[in-house]
DNA sequence: GTCACGATAAACAATG
DNA sequence: TCATTGTTTATCGTGA
C-alpha cells in the first residue's frame, strides 16, 4: 500500500512534485472524527425536565440508585403515558395536528414529567403509539433519565472529591502506613466500583440504552462532559444493592473500558489516589481549577468549588476547606468521582501518548531526519518490495565485493523503506528532477546501488531515483560489449525496476529522448542494426566541474553521503578495499576534496581530468564507442562483481560477471553520478 | 530572477 | 498500414 502510494506519487509527479504530491497526500487525511453522540432531541426541555425531576432524588441525597432508578422509570412511563394523552388530545383537536406532534415531541419529556401517571401499560402504548412516537418516546425518556442521573452523579462525585481530599490532607500528617492501608482500601473500593460500573455499562448496552459502540474513544475534548453525565439509565438490580456511586460514571467507564480496554484495569497503579494533584484534578473546562497557586487550593478557584460538579461559592480558602471536609468527604460518591476523575486522566494520557506518537512520525516523515532514530517505526512499505529491501539491505555490508559498505543505502534503507535505498531526505521530497541534484552530489554509484539493492528496485514499484541517462548509461555499461539496442535497454529497465513495467509509453519516450539529446549517447551503426554505446568523456562532460576541491562541494558530499554519513566504518570499509585507487593516499580521506573526487563519478570524468590526477584516474578518452569500453576498465570491475553477487542475473546474458569485464577504473565507477 | 538540468509530452520523420 | 526507432522542440519544476 505505502509502497503503491509512493510510487505513485513518483510517478504522477515525476517532474520534482513527487515529495509535495506525497506529502499532501498524506496530509489530508484527517477527518471525520467526531461523531460523539450528541444528546438527543428535547434538549433545553428535557434538560431542565431532567433537573426539576432530579431535583427529587437528589435534594436529600440518601435515595439509592435502585430508588433512583425505579423513580426515573416511573417518571419515564409518566412521560410515555402523557405523551399518549397529548397524542390522543391531538387526535381529536385535527386542525393542528402535525404541528403539535411535532411539539410535542419536544416538550413533553420536561412539562409531562411530573404530571399524573396514567393507568397505561407498556404493552398499551406499544400498541396505541406508532413507531416513530415510541422512538421519540423512548429518546425522552432516555434524556431525561440522563438529566437525572447526572444530577446524581455530580453529587457522588463531590462527595468522592471531598473525601480523596480529605484523605490527602489527612495523609499529610499521618503516618505513611496507616494511610497507605486507608489508600489500599481505598483503591479496592474504587476497583470494585469499576468493576460494577462495567456491568452496568454492559447491560445498559445490552439494552440498547447506550449509544456507545465498543471501540468508540472518547474524545479527550468530550471528556469533561463526563463529568456531566450523559450517563445512561438502566437498572442492574445487582447494582442498587451494592454502592450507590457505581452508575456514577457510565460514560466514563465506557470511555475508558472500550476507548482503552488494556489500560484501564491497573488504573490505580498509574493513579495513586494519594499522590494527588494529577488525579485530583478537576477535569473541568474550567482552567482555573489548575491554577495552582501558593495558598489556594487546586479544587478552589473564583471563589467556588472547583470539585467537579460542585460549584458551591465559598468566600475563602478556609471555608472551602470547610465544605470539601463536609461536602466532599471520603465516601463512596467521593471514591466514585475520583474514580471517574482517574479515568478521565488516563484517557487522557492514553490520548497524549496516541498523539505524541503520531506527531513523532508525522515530523519523522516530513523531515526525516537521520538524527531520528524511529522515523518510521512502523512498516510503510508492505510490498514485496519491502522484505526484499530489508533482506537487501541486511546482506549489504557482505553484499559487495569490495567489501564497501555503501552509506547511502545502508544508512536510509533501514529508516524509509518505503523510498528507493539510498536516496536522501532530499531525493523523497523531490522525487522527479530534483532528485538528481542533490543524489548526484552523494557521489553513490549507481551499479553499487543498483546492485545493493537490486532486489528492491526489482520487486518495488518505485521509481528509482537515477536519472535516465544515468540509467541508460548503466544498462550499456553492465553489458560487455558496452552497447546496446534500443529494444535491449527497454528490457533492461523492465528487467531491473519494476517500475518501468508501466507506464512504458512515458519512459520509453523519455529513454529515447534521453539518447538523443544527450552527446554522451552514441549511436553506432552495428551488423545486427543500431546500438547505443556511452562516451564517458561526454557523459562526464555533463556535470559541472563543481567538485573540484571546492570546499563546498565537500561540504555537499559529505553532508550528502546518505544523511551526510560517510561513517567511520565506510571509510574504514574504503580504507581495506582492495582496490589500489581507494587504497591510495588522500582517497579515504572525506574531509578532502581529493579523496571524494574519485568517488565521484561526477569528479571522475572531464571535470577532474583537467586537474593534474594521475593517469589513473583520468582515464585517457577516444572516440565514443570504443571510448567507453577503456574507460570502464575500471569501473566496471566493481559493478560486475556487484552485479553478480547480490542476485540474480541484473543485466541481460551478462557474459561481464565472467570476469573483471575490464578495468575500469573504480574511480569512475564508484563516481555516483547516478545518484539521480 | 536567471540558468542549467532533468522529466515529460508531443510532433515528426525514417525504417522495417 | 502499423509499430518501432530516432530526432527535435516545447514546457514545467527544481536547485544552485
Amino acid at each position: 500500500m505505502m509502497v503503491e502510494s509512493a510510487s505513485e506519487t513518483i510517478r504522477s509527479a515525476p517532474s520534482g512534485q513527487n515529495g509535495v504530491g506525497s506529502l499532501s497526500g498524506q496530509a489530508d487525511g484527517g477527518g471525520g472524527g467526531g461523531g460523539g453522540g450528541g444528546s438527543g432531541g428535547g434538549a433545553p426541555a428535557g434538560g431542565s425536565a431532567g433537573r426539576d425531576a432530579a431535583a427529587g432524588p437528589d435534594s436529600n441525597g440518601e435515595m439509592s440508585p435502585a430508588e433512583l432508578l425505579h423513580f426515573q422509570q416511573q417518571q419515564a412511563l409518566q412521560v410515555a403515558r402523557q405523551f399518549l394523552l397529548q397524542q390522543a388530545s391531538g387526535l381529536s383537536s385535527p386542525g393542528n395536528n402535525d404541528s403539535k406532534q411535532s411539539a410535542s415531541a419536544v416538550q413533553v419529556p420536561v412539562s409531562v414529567a411530573m404530571m399524573s401517571p396514567q393507568m397505561l401499560t407498556p404493552q398499551q402504548m406499544q400498541q396505541i403509539l406508532s413507531p416513530p412516537q415510541l422512538q421519540a418516546l423512548l429518546q425522552q425518556q432516555q434524556a431525561l433519565m440522563l438529566q437525572q442521573l447526572q444530577e446524581y452523579y455530580k453529587k457522588q462525585q463531590e462527595q468522592l472529591h471531598l473525601q480523596l481530599l480529605t484523605q490527602q490532607q489527612a495523609g499529610k500528617q499521618q503516618p505513611k502506613e496507616a494511610l497507605g492501608n486507608k489508600q489500599l482500601a481505598f483503591q479496592q473500593q474504587l476497583l470494585q466500583m469499576q468493576q460494577l460500573q462495567q456491568q452496568h455499562l454492559l447491560n445498559l448496552q445490552r439494552q440498547g440504552l447506550v449509544s456507545l459502540q465498543p471501540g468508540q474513544a472518547v474524545c479527550p475534548t468530550d471528556l469533561p462532559q463526563l463529568w456531566k453525565g450523559e450517563g445512561a439509565p438502566g437498572q442492574p438490580a445487582e447494582d442498587s444493592v451494592k454502592q450507590e456511586g457505581l452508575d456514577l460514571t457510565g460514560t466514563a467507564t465506557t470511555a475508558t473500558s472500550f476507548a482503552a480496554p488494556p489500560k484501564v484495569s491497573p488504573p490505580l497503579s498509574h493513579h495513586t489516589l494519594p499522590n494527588g494533584q494529577p488525579t485530583v484534578l478537576t477535569p473541568r473546562r474550567d482552567s482555573s481549577s489548575h491554577e495552582e497557586t501558593p495558598g489556594s487550593h487546586p479544587l478552589y478557584g473564583h471563589g467556588e468549588c472547583k470539585w467537579p460538579g460542585c460549584e458551591t461559592l465559598c468566600e475563602d480558602l478556609g471555608q472551602f476547606i470547610k465544605h470539601l471536609n463536609t461536602e466532599h468527604a471520603l465516601d463512596d460518591r467521593s471514591t466514585a468521582q475520583c474514580r471517574v476523575q482517574m479515568q478521565v486522566v488516563q484517557q487522557l494520557e492514553i490520548q497524549l501518548a496516541k498523539e505524541s506518537e503520531r506527531l513523532q512520525a508525522m515530523m519523522a516523515h516530513l523531515h526525516m531526519r537521520p538524527s531520528e532514530p524511529k522515523p518510521f517505526s512502523q512498516p510503510l512499505n508492505p510490498v514485496p518490495g519491502s522484505s526484499s529491501f530489508s533482506k537487501v539491505t541486511v546482506s549489504a555490508a557482505d553484499s559487495f565485493p569490495d567489501g564497501l559498505v555503501h552509506p547511502p543505502t545502508s544508512a536510509a534503507a533501514p529508516v524509509t523503506p518505503l523510498r528507493p535505498p539510498g536516496l536522501g531526505s532530499a531525493s523523497l521530497h523531490s522525487g522527479g528532477p530534483a532528485r538528481r541534484r542533490t543524489s548526484d552530489k552523494f557521489c553513490s554509484p549507481i551499479s553499487s546501488e543498483l546492485a545493493q539493492n537490486h532486489e528492491f528496485y526489482k520487486n518495488a514499484d518505485v521509481r528509482p531515483p537515477f536519472t535516465y541517462a544515468s540509467l541508460i548509461r548503466q544498462a550499456i555499461l553492465e553489458t560487455p560489449d558496452r552497447q546496446l539496442t534500443l529494444n535491449e535497454i527497454y528490457n533492461w529497465f523492465t528487467r531491473m525496476f519494476a517500475y518501468f513495467r508501466r507506464n512504458t509509453a512515458t519512459w520509453k519516450n523519455a529513454v529515447r529522448h534521453n539518447l538523443s539529446l544527450h552527446k554522451c549517447f552514441v549511436r553506432v551503426e552495428n551488423v545486427k542494426g543500431a546500438v547505443w554505446t556511452v562516451d564517458e568523456r561526454e557523459y562526464q562532460k555533463r556535470r559541472p566541474p563543481k567538485m573540484t576541491g571546492s570546499p563546498t562541494l565537500v561540504k555537499n558530499m559529505i553532508s550528502g553521503l546518505s544523511y551526510g554519513a560517510l561513517n567511520a566504518s565506510y571509510q574504514a570499509a574504503l580504507a581495506e578495499s582492495s582496490f589500489p585507487l581507494l587504497n591510495s593516499p588522500g582517497m579515504l580521506n572525506p574531509g578532502s576534496a581529493s579523496s571524494l573526487l574519485p568517488l565521484s563519478h561526477d569528479d571522475m570524468g572531464a571535470p577532474m581530468e583537467p586537474l593534474p590526477s594521475n593517469g589513473s584516474s583520468s582515464p585517457p578518452r577516444l572516440s565514443p564507442p570504443q571510448y567507453s569500453h577503456q574507460v570502464q576498465v575500471k569501473e566496471e570491475p566493481a559493478e560486475a562483481e556487484e552485479d553478480r553477487r547480490p542476485g540474480p542475473p541484473l543485466g541481460p546474458p551478462n557474459p561481464s560477471t565472467s570476469g573483471p569485464p575490464e578495468d575500469r577504473d573504480l574511480e569512475e565507477e564508484l563516481p555516483g553520478e547516478e545518484l539521480s
